[in-house]
DNA sequence: CCTACCGATCGGTAGG
DNA sequence: CCTACCGATCGGTAGG
């Protein structure tokens, strides 16, 4: 992802340009500068909430001046949709290729023959422990900031703007409802499937609140109870 | 806590008083006054967060001025603490009620020889539940805000604020833990019982953001669905 | 992307 | 508790 970053100083300039020092023109870092916007504003969006960051905020955070952040956006609240978009896409990606190693590693197995799982297909409690991990990192690790706030910030978008993110989510929450189904069949969630995830993932949300990165524990302890307290022990 | 507050307007006007009508002198409203602006503050803070939601719309709900607000509080932030301090009073109250009642239904059915349940104290799981259930109490029935607002929004305390509503938090907090400690002593509980209580507690504390008072289903049923969820079957 | 600016709104206050 | 007001700050824009 390192673009290249040419502040080319050198190649025009035949005397000293007016203003600051200037980027050279074939220096297209539009989108750099943009994301530089996103990523301040979703640090500052989850540390002190939407309504109590300004654009000024935003701005000082990557050396702008007052005015610019609405040369990348049109409005304060479409930067929030974007942080809010990114992060729900990222997220995707995230967890389909939690998935996706979940399944590789079950072929891999079956591959050279290692059947004492007894069958080809990761277990439900292997791939519930995958999506809660996945989700943890999501939320948790150094820096993810923009899923916190789309789950804390949401009411501040427009209906138009929260129809477009409720989609994403609803995406991001569909593997989660086979693999409980699977698990209750099992007996091993003695719940309603639909309310089961609603408070399963309210419990992982809510880690937001009070996780502590550098004194907390790995993610992978941390999915390990939340896996344990909500499905039973395997039947004997 | 109903101070004498003579307006006097009668005992000098004498033909009709300026201004609208105004209520008879000894209805004395003070306390009244300031407990619907705390009410109003409430449900405006969570509804549209406290940095979204301005002292006018406060005021303007319950029919004042835009500067009266601050004849009963000496600023808008002194105005979300007393909404947190007095919701958390409250919930020790409603918690308080639920572990009495569920102690003194067990010393009646003992009184009449009803000993079906082998011990005089109440069960953990039962234990459990009447927190789980007081706990939906204070978060979703109608009108109950106060809670609520404390949970998103204590970001916007001062740090001097936020002690003393930790404080209160920790007391509601307390009684849960020895209650997953006997849960996990008989084996119906396999997580590290402080790490249980946060994502039980967070379980609980999402359906803020999801619970549907007109269609979703009674607390009664929902706090059997997480129970359930979240401690295994009796051992055979 | 900066400069310079605008109208609106905000929390809060004095004085009655 | 209202009236009238203040300074500060905010989101956003024109023009370069």
């Amino acid at each position: 992802m390192s673009e290249t970053l040419d502040t080319g100083l050198l190649t025009e300039a035949p005397r000293r340009p007016r203003g600051r020092p200037r980027k050279s023109p074939d220096d297209r870092d539009e989108g750099n500068r943009r994301q530089l916007l996103i990523h301040a504003a979703a640090a500052l969006f989850r540390n002190k909430g939407f309504a109590a960051t300004s654009t000024r905020d935003i701005a000082a955070a990557v050396g702008m001046q007052s005015g610019s952040p609405f040369y990348h956006f049109k409005s304060k609240g479409a930067l929030l949709h974007e942080v809010m978009a990114q992060g729900m896409r990222s997220a995707l990606r995230q967890q389909a290729l939690a998935l996706q190693a979940l399944r590789q590693s079950h072929d891999a197995a079956q591959a050279v023959g290692d059947e004492y799982s007894g069958g080809a297909a990761p277990s439900p409690a292997e791939a519930l422990r995958a999506l809660i991990r996945a989700h943890f990192d999501i939320l948790l690790c150094p820096g993810s900031d923009f899923v916190p706030v789309m789950l804390y910030e949401w009411r501040s978008l427009t209906p138009r703007q929260r129809e477009t993110v409720v989609a994403l989510q609803r995406e991001y929450e569909a593997p989660w409802l086979p693999v409980l189904q699977d698990l209750h069949r099992q007996g091993r969630l003695h719940a309603n499937v639909h309310l089961a995830r609603l408070l399963i993932l309210g419990a992982l949300n809510w880690s937001v609140q009070w996780f502590n990165a550098e004194q907390g524990g790995s993610l992978d302890e941390l999915s390990d109870v939340a896996l344990r307290l909500f499905i039973h022990p395997e039947a004997a």
